[in-house]
RNA sequence: GCGCUCGUAGCUCAGUUGGAUAGAGCGUUUGGCUACGAACCAAAAGGUCAGGGGUUCGAAUCCCUUCGAGCGCACCA
């Protein structure tokens, strides 16, 4: 348990004895820093709770306070606010203690099985940026919950199945009718024939059949007859499909290796619909569906309810299925593999309606148990600067290839070639420019639409991934300078700046678990600029090398450790590289 | 129509289980490199928290209402 845990619980204890209940206790920072470093705002409420004046119980608490010696300062300020700081000789041992373990300023959950789907990347289109976000957030958050104590399994859930890739074989069919793929006849091995298709190409070829769908009734006709041979799985489209299959996803993993995005599982929506004839069972068997308009639906609506909520589509009038049924199939595949005990789905905002259309099904056909908690973990779309969803100059979205190169080009004028290395050049590039964007993806509450402005990247300074980056190799720099100085002890506190670096650390553990449990990795975000921020401040004042008072050196160094370290375990979770210069 | 997400500094955003004087970055103005990496640090200016009403010791935060924006509401995924 983290120390400043510690000393919550031991002042909740306090609370308690003196007859008080709290639900819980935290101990905030101090908003007038001129009074104490944290404040107590506790006796308000417990007097109204309690029919009692609030300084009355603000004094009762007070004096058991005084008797703990990590406490100083101890004042009541208003109506009943307590204040409170830590006492010198307290933070000197809570710092070597992070120090020598940094999982001390940690707390730790209880052990979980989770499963998070998030990337949302489609087969045979680009990723743009659009997919930024769910990549970025269902990463870190992988990175969180692993760093808490949970096991965590990575789901990219591709979409790999359906009309879409009915639609891009369809216009593979047009351009290229001899291909054996499309010949009924033809009894040899497709592995063998030359496929005259590339990434770039299947990227355009979906734009091409999406539009000609729309304006052509019988064109979306034959792609609905192929989305049902494909799910069939139907020799020949079958086969074609798996080769476009393996094309795009060696594509969409190259992306996601840049931006630093790891997956456990590589499953699609494909996979899930082996599971279909089973759930389809399971649905019969358990009398929640019925038959409305030619198609199979489950009616998800509660009585009385008055938002809109349409019945569950589960096999279409055509008898293909739904994304809705890949998507229960998927539900019962990692029960059946994997029995986690919760799954989060990290995908767009609009998708709400969806995945509360999902989880009612679930519950009502009984396909997990009723304690797997399922989630949807909803975010804000990003936006360019006109308000709008993010496009280029020719109107199509852009790519995230293209939004990546656009911020390396920047990173290229301002990295120093002098320190450098020749070989490490593109690498660091790619980690700086990488930063960048996913940085500021993270500054934004996860549920805001924000406006992605990709001429701000011209721009590196200030609250930035780069700024981050600089500031931590900077730190890393200045251990290596100081390795011939003691760096073993914190000893001494100089003065402000430095106390409010360490009172800045033990705010970590209450980050972390604030963060996982709101989904959003914004206070993360904020919690690493605002710690190296006055750690800059304290760079800026401060020489450590030629710190004459050994024991101050001795202490800075150890500060700066410590800080070095926290930075590390931050990015990570953030899901960025430090290069070793930039 | 019903529902969801919102409206905070010139711009982009934090702060929303109610707490003291509403914050950050950018931009603007100003100061700091012959000392550990200046992608840095310091300072200033900048606010009717969309408008109105209510709840209470206390409201950007909760409730009601008006205005405004974006999104969603079964055979696309």
């Amino acid at each position: 348990m983290s120390i400043i845990k510690e000393l919550e619980n031991d002042i909740k204890r306090i609370i308690d004895d003196l007859g008080y209940q709290l639900d819980s206790f935290t101990l905030e920072v101090s908003k007038r820093k001129d009074l104490g470093d944290y404040q107590i705002n506790d006796c308000m409420n417990l007097a109204k709770k309690y029919s009692k004046n609030p300084r009355v119980i603000a004094e009762e608490i007070k004096e058991e306070l005084e008797k703990d010696n990590r406490l100083k300062d101890i004042n009541i300020a208003g109506p009943g606010f307590i204040n409170i700081s830590l006492s010198d000789n307290f933070l000197l041992k809570t710092i070597n203690s992070i120090n020598s373990d940094i999982d001390k300023n940690i707390d730790q959950k209880e052990y979980k099985k989770i499963i998070i789907d998030y990337g949302g990347a489609n087969v045979s289109k680009a990723l743009h940026v659009g997919h930024l976000r769910s990549a970025n957030l269902g990463e870190s958050l992988k990175r969180l919950a692993k760093r808490l104590g949970y096991e965590v399994i990575s789901d990219a859930h591709l979409g790999d199945y359906g009309r879409p890739l009915g639609l891009v074989i369809l216009e593979i069919k047009k351009m290229y009718p001899t291909l054996p793929y499309f010949d009924e006849a033809y009894t040899g091995d497709y592995s063998e024939i030359a496929l005259p298709i590339t990434n770039s190409d299947l990227e355009k070829i979906y734009p091409v059949a999406s539009t000609k769908a729309k304006e052509d009734e019988k064109y979306l006709e034959e792609a609905r007859i192929i989305t049902t041979k494909l799910q069939n799985h139907e020799r020949g489209i079958y086969d074609l499909w798996k080769r476009i299959m393996d094309i795009s996803k060696k594509e969409i993993k190259e992306v996601y290796d840049s931006l630093n995005v790891y997956y456990d599982l590589w499953e699609g929506e494909s996979d899930a619909s082996d599971y279909i004839p089973e759930l389809l069972e399971i649905i019969k068997e358990k009398n929640v569906a019925k038959q409305s308009e030619g198609a199979t639906i489950i009616e998800v609506k509660e009585e009385d309810e008055t938002s809109p909520m349409p019945p569950l589509l589960l096999v279409k009038s055509n008898g293909s299925v739904s994304y809705e049924t890949t998507d229960l199939a998927t539900i019962l595949e990692r029960k059946k593999k994997f029995n986690p005990d919760e799954i989060w789905y990290c995908a767009d905002g609009r998708q709400q309606l969806h995945f509360e259309q999902v989880f009612r099904a679930t519950r009502k056909a009984n396909l997990i148990d009723d304690d797997v908690k399922l989630e949807y973990i909803g975010f804000g779309t990003m936006n360019s600067p006109d308000g709008k969803p993010f496009k280029t100059r020719d109107g199509g979205v852009m790519p995230l290839n293209s939004l990546i190169e656009l911020v390396k080009e920047e990173t290229r004028k301002r990295i120093n070639y002098d320190i450098v290395k020749e070989d490490k050049v593109e690498e660091t590039i790619n980690d700086i420019a990488v930063a960048t964007i996913k940085y500021a993806d993270f500054i934004p509450y996860r549920t805001t639409d924000y406006i992605f402005n990709p001429e701000k990247f011209s721009d590196v300074e200030g609250k930035t991934g780069p700024y981050l980056l600089y500031s931590t190799i900077r730190m890393k720099s200045l251990l290596e300078k100081g390795k011939e100085y003691k760096q073993d002890n914190y000893i001494k506190i100089n003065n402000d700046t430095d106390r409010d670096i360490v009172l800045e650390l033990l705010e970590l553990p209450n980050i972390l678990t604030k963060s996982l449990e709101s989904k959003s990795l914004n206070e993360v975000a904020d919690y690493i600029y605002s710690l190296t921020n006055k750690y800059n401040k304290f760079y800026a004042e401060n020489k450590v090398l030629l710190e004459n008072d050994k024991d101050l050196q001795e202490s800075w160094l150890v500060l700066t450790n410590t800080v070095y370290n926290t930075n590390l375990l931050l990015l990570d979770i953030l899901g960025l590289k430090v290069p070793e210069k930039m």
